[in-house]
DNA sequence: GTGGTCTAGACCACT
DNA sequence: GTGGTCTAGACCACA
């Protein structure tokens, strides 16, 4: 099971920061469709937050067609295999290299820097 | 002059816009030390905005030092070269190539990819 | 006997289906008064769901005078032929139009659409 | 503006009921893209719900795509023009056509019952 | 003023 | 026990 976190400076919502852990634990392959997830209940006081809050992610990923949800049983990992084509996908990724660009453009900093800090950057939570 | 935009889209509050857009103008030597800036009014009425939103983002590049406010004359670009340390310089860019990565990583985007897409794209607003 | 099947995907309870599955079994003449059902616990293993759940569905259909059940013997369909007085039918026959005509309608579709597609469509489970 | 009414007894929540009106406006052209909502506020006034319960309606709305929320402007109908394209609007108009089939099936009532009831049913609120 | 997020607590429907 | 809905009230960010 995935151990979730909450970055309390962020300044990212609780809930997007949830629904952020699980679809990386869906992109990595760390969860399989079908697979349920902790409950609403349970990973709210994992995380100390209001039940709502959870809820809340669990709702926009269920929207969005990520997870399933049956009443009274949990909420599972989507069997629908979501069909990321590989065109949204692509889309996807130029949306967000374009923010990227944006912020780091209107520092000054150059295409070739961030490529260089990238490569050196380790993903860490 | 600069011509400022705003993206109506993207989510990004608009008074963040605008201090990105002279940040990033000061970056690229369109604007020098001791330049004059559109006044608050001028550029709300372009831009379509509220003149606080305009003020707010003014405000803000005051206080880093970035611009400099005359009573009764405008506001310039700050004559005091701001001395972006080397060291604080490597934070920014760091901060922003993490906020990046977390991003990527939760739509299960390869480091290698994103290079690869970063190289291929130009900044367009 | 009939093969009942639930669907994971619709959101509608399964107790709800199980109901709807024995009715329509009744309408269609598939099940005749006097015919025993699976037990609670028969039924309950094969759909593979909580014994509860078809427990409901078969309590609901004994108070709708549908089913009777014999304690120690089994389930049975009723043998006093449920006269659906004509006008409960017709009351609820515009109930459930009425629903339809207002989700569709929420969709901009218009009722000739719905009779065309209505009248090429097959009902499969 | 659109009249927003609440079915109490209806047992459909709140919010779907808000979301369901919304795309009816929109389906009948009664709203435009860039046309401005009612405030939060204002419907949740309108209505005598809570806040939240609209604000869940038009979140859900948003991330649909079908609703533009701006940080202290407002929420507006979406402009880009949720491409609905004919197969998409198809493959809605069967499933709602299936499931209505369905129910109405297990009442055992005949496609032809159906459709003349439809054909004299006018859609009231 | 606008929308966005969160808490605390309640009650309902389903398994 | 599960998820779903709703209220009341609070505080924040933005225009």
């Amino acid at each position: 099971m995935i151990e979730f976190r909450l970055d309390h400076r962020s300044g990212v919502p609780y809930y997007r920061q949830i629904i952020d852990q699980i679809r990386h634990g869906i992109a990595t392959g760390e969860w399989k469709p079908g697979d349920q997830l902790p409950t609403v209940r349970a990973l709210a006081v994992q995380l100390k937050v209001n039940l709502n809050t959870v809820s809340k992610a669990y709702k926009e990923l269920e929207i969005q067609k990520v997870l399933e949800a049956q009443q009274g049983t949990g909420t599972f990992i989507g069997t629908i295999k979501v069909e990321i084509d590989e065109k949204e996908r692509k889309n996807k990724l130029q949306a967000i290299c374009k923010d990227f660009l944006n912020v780091a453009d209107s520092y000054g900093f150059k295409v070739e820097e961030m490529i260089d800090e990238l490569s050196n950057t380790k993903h860490t939570e």
